[in-house]
RNA sequence: GGGAGCUUAGCUCAGUUGGUAGAGCAUCUGCCUUACAAGCAGAGGGUCACAGGUUCGAGCCCUGUAGCUCCCACCA
């Protein structure tokens, strides 16, 4: 028996206990038919929110659905606790300063930090019914992770997709290291154009450029001028003086040069942008180094020497002035690159790094792009727009102390790179040491390699990190093509695009065939949450499981449109509330009608009873056809309709017959016992992958004998065919209609729903009303009714 | 500047091939009805952003305009 409440917080520890314990959710790799995703694992650096658990939840919802299809699942979970986040949370939460402290201790520290999170990472998505399996988890870190990582990088290495360059790369002064472009984020920033004159030589003419990057004079490689240019072009092949620093620097002509922009001549320096990178190598310009890694001036910058750049930008305005050669400045606010993990202006600074080489891949990784199918479908256009605008290789190598080290030695005495046996990874090549003398020159001694990867080169992995729990295969394309990649839309030209790009690098195959893009859950106020902000309030994951529920949680999060962005906001909660509580009424209501009763088709099957069995036919159709583009949500608010006409109409005319057999009949009462097994049972599934504990209780209580299942999540879908009898339907519509009419007649004449009626007039309705009569008048207390045939159709009430 | 999405009831949003505008919340009215008062029944409320076009017929298709959001580019 059903209890006359629900309690959800007992409920739903021991269903998750149960069917973990039961392993409800294994997968076999042996199945024929299976269904694989590629889980996004969670970064390990704070708190998870709502806005995290919204889209797991959604994919969880995919799970559930394809598992109910017949399916075997595979839902992976991993441990994202490798790299910069992860470095940035230890730091910020230890009040660390990364200078006083050792390499091998500050891992120790990250690791051990990233271990106490896990547990409490897998407490919220287990708490939140998540159908993955916590047992068997990969970590992007793990000796395993590193080793397929390792292998990654020795293999793209070997086939020549990687190689290790001196040149100009993405720089964060703050965190002293590069970057690659996807980790670039774009901020207004308010700064100032200045406009400075250049002196030429052995003329009394002046050449004036504007800037907004005056520290950058010492920098200064060469002033470009429009070949075109009237006024400027006669000094091409000249040369110019710098202010301050008095150097020497040519005038050279450049079709590049937009006479509309700043004076229409430009300055170039070691590098002020990206256009500078582009004009050096041209123009074979010499690089002047005036920023140091750590963000401050070098020594070329004479007496700025040591200020921090923005500090040096202030001051050398000031000397300006002073030397009256600052001529205009006018306040600007402009687009700066900043480092999207802590907001720094980044810089392009040279130094060696190591390099995939995806420029020469574009057209590849946008044609796998195109191949992939998208939902919602318009989300592609976000990645092959991200693809095209590809500017830089993908940097991997970061100056940093967390992070899996690069497999690789270079020999002291020749400088020949050596890379470990793929045999001996996961190697750290900073405490061991080359199998071998030097292949080139016989040396013996080596230089490790001492940056670490980015955590994206180990990422990217994921397919094979996650099918490796079973395969345990390493490195390896045989389950690729997957059929699920599920993130939020921020994820697209990061994990999607780096996870396509080394798939096709590797096995020439894309990594999944669908990629589904869920939004973000946004604070009330419209602002992102964020792992490392307290979020103004809005309810932490538990609380909500606490407060509501996880079917509640569960059900406001699958009921967003896929892909777009929603509001966190509490009396969404609301509904699913009242939801959770309608199904569980109605199955109290149907719950002793059904004891001891076993599902079979009556002789008989009464009009109404046939007319909500095709409407949960009609339901399922296209449940299902939303399903299969992922939109869960409108897949759900068919159910719910469904649900509701169960509730509102069929069981107020079921309930005569199934109370009062005497008076209707045992053939009326079976006929009902029948619709409302059949239709309840169907409910129960299709609610069950949005909200598993609650219809796994009732269904317990009700069905799972007679289905001989031991949970409702890995029985099947009700499925009575295809074939719907709409004519049925709008029939049933009808009495639907009449029923309401009459209910209206009782509200606008302040009756209750119970007085009865002597007799009512039903115009112009179709025979199959007349057929529905006992229910008619059961559903609404009326002695006699009368039929007239009439144009239009029409209720009259005789009281 | 390039691309994408959005604009429908007071609010949050559905609306799949073109065919009488939908839900929830909110508002108003009534009702303790052998599942449910955290309930039920009923009612009011919309020039579907704007302007054109195609069509017998447009919220939906086409063109343009405006506003909002996001992605990318723009750093002289």
């Amino acid at each position: 028996m059903l209890d006359k409440r629900y309690n959800f917080i007992e409920k739903e520890k021991f269903w998750q206990d149960y069917w973990e314990k039961e392993n409800i959710y294994n997968f076999n790799p042996q199945a024929s038919d299976k269904y694989m995703i590629d889980t996004p694992p969670p970064t390990i650096s704070g708190n998870i929110h709502l806005g995290h658990t919204f889209s797991y939840i959604q994919t969880d919802v995919i799970a559930r659905h394809q598992r109910m299809l017949g399916k075997s699942v595979f839902f992976p979970f991993g441990y994202d606790d490798n790299g910069l986040p992860t470095e940035y949370y230890v730091q910020r939460t230890l009040k660390l300063k990364l200078n006083e402290i050792n390499r091998a201790d500050f891992v120790k520290l990250c690791t051990n930090t990233t271990a106490k999170l896990k547990d409490v990472y897998r407490n919220i998505f287990q708490s939140g019914g998540l159908s993955a399996d916590f047992n068997n988890t990969y970590s992007s870190y793990s000796q395993n992770t590193q080793k397929i990582s390792q292998q990654s990088f020795i293999e793209l290495y070997k086939k020549g997709h990687i190689e290790r360059r001196n040149s100009a790369s993405l720089w964060c002064p703050e965190c002293r290291t590069a970057i690659a472009q996807s980790e670039v984020d774009t901020v207004e920033l308010e700064s100032a154009m200045n406009y400075i004159t250049f002196k030429v030589k052995g003329s009394s003419e002046l050449l004036q450029i504007a800037t907004t990057r005056p520290e950058l004079l010492s920098a200064c490689v060469c002033v470009f001028v429009h070949p075109n240019d009237t006024k400027r072009a006669h000094l091409i092949g000249q040369t110019a003086i710098s202010p301050i620093y008095e150097k020497e620097v040519p005038i050279i002509a450049n079709p590049d040069v937009d006479l509309e922009k700043g004076t229409g001549a430009v300055m170039c320096c070691t590098f002020g942008d990206e256009a500078d990178t582009k004009w050096q190598k041209e123009y074979n310009l010499p690089i002047l180094e005036a920023i140091g890694y750590n963000g401050r001036m070098t020594a070329l910058a004479g007496e700025f020497e040591g200020l921090k750049i923005v500090e040096a930008r202030k001051a050398i305005v000031e000397k300006l002035k002073e030397l009256g050669i600052l001529y205009d400045r006018q306040e600007i606010i402009h687009n700066v690159s900043t480092h999207e993990r802590c907001g720094t202006a980044i810089e392009i600074l040279t130094k060696p790094q190591w390099f995939v080489k995806l420029l020469e891949h574009k057209d590849e990784i946008y044609r796998a792009g195109e191949e992939c199918k998208w939902y919602p479908a318009h989300m592609q256009k976000r990645f092959l727009n991200w693809v095209e605008g590809l500017k830089w290789d993908w940097c991997i190598s970061r100056q940093r102390m967390f992070g899996i080290p690069f497999p690789v030695w270079y020999c002291q005495d020749c400088g020949e790179t050596i890379l470990a046996d793929i045999d001996d990874l996961p190697v750290d090549p900073n405490i061991t040491q080359p199998k071998c003398a030097c292949p080139k020159c016989g040396g013996n001694h080596f230089i490790p390699e001492k940056d670490v990867l980015d955590t994206w080169a180990t990422s990217s992995l994921t397919p094979q990190l996650a099918c490796d729990l079973f395969s345990h295969k390493g490195l390896d394309g045989t389950y690729i093509p997957m059929d699920l990649r599920p993130n939020a839309h921020d994820n697209i030209r990061v994990w999607d695009f780096y996870t396509i790009a080394k798939s096709l690098l590797h096995f020439d195959k894309l990594p999944w065939k669908n990629v589904m893009i869920s939004g973000w859950g946004l604070s009330a106020t419209g602002t992102k949450l964020s792992k490392s902000k307290s979020n103004g309030g809005t309810m932490a994951p538990l609380q909500a499981y606490e407060k509501y529920s996880a079917d509640v949680t569960r059900y406001w999060a699958s009921n967003a449109s896929l892909g777009k962005d929603v509001y966190i906001l509490e009396e969404e909660f609301n509904n699913g509330t009242k939801l959770m509580q309608k199904l569980w009424n109605a199955s109290r209501f149907v719950e002793p009608f059904l004891e001891g009763y076993i599902e079979k088709l009556p002789s008989t099957l009464l009009p109404m009873d046939r007319w909500i069995i095709e409407n949960y036919k009609q339901t399922y159709k296209s449940f299902l056809s939303y399903m299969d583009k992922y939109e869960m949500g409108l897949a759900l608010s068919e159910v719910e309709h469904l649900f509701w006409n169960f509730c509102d109409n069929y069981i107020e005319i079921a309930k005569n017959r199934l109370y009062k057999p005497e008076i209707y009949g045992e053939q009326a009462k079976e006929s009902a016992q029948y619709a409302s097994s059949i239709v309840l049972r169907g409910l129960l599934k299709l609610f069950s992958i949005y909200m598993p504990h609650i219809t796994e209780t009732i269904y317990q209580e009700i069905f799972a004998s007679a289905e001989n299942c031991k949970s409702i999540h890995i029985s099947k879908y009700l499925d009575l065919g295809n074939e719907i009898d709409l004519d049925l339907i709008d029939k049933g519509n009808e009495v639907c209609d009449i029923v309401s009419l009459i209910r209206g007649y009782k509200s606008q004449n302040n009756l209750s729903l119970k007085t009865e009626l002597e007799s009512i007039t039903i115009k112009g309705y179709s025979d199959f009303v007349r057929e529905n009569e006992i229910d008619i008048k059961a559903v609404g207390n009326i002695k006699t009714i009368n039929y007239e045939n009439n144009d239009e159709k029409d209720v009259i009430i005789n009281n």
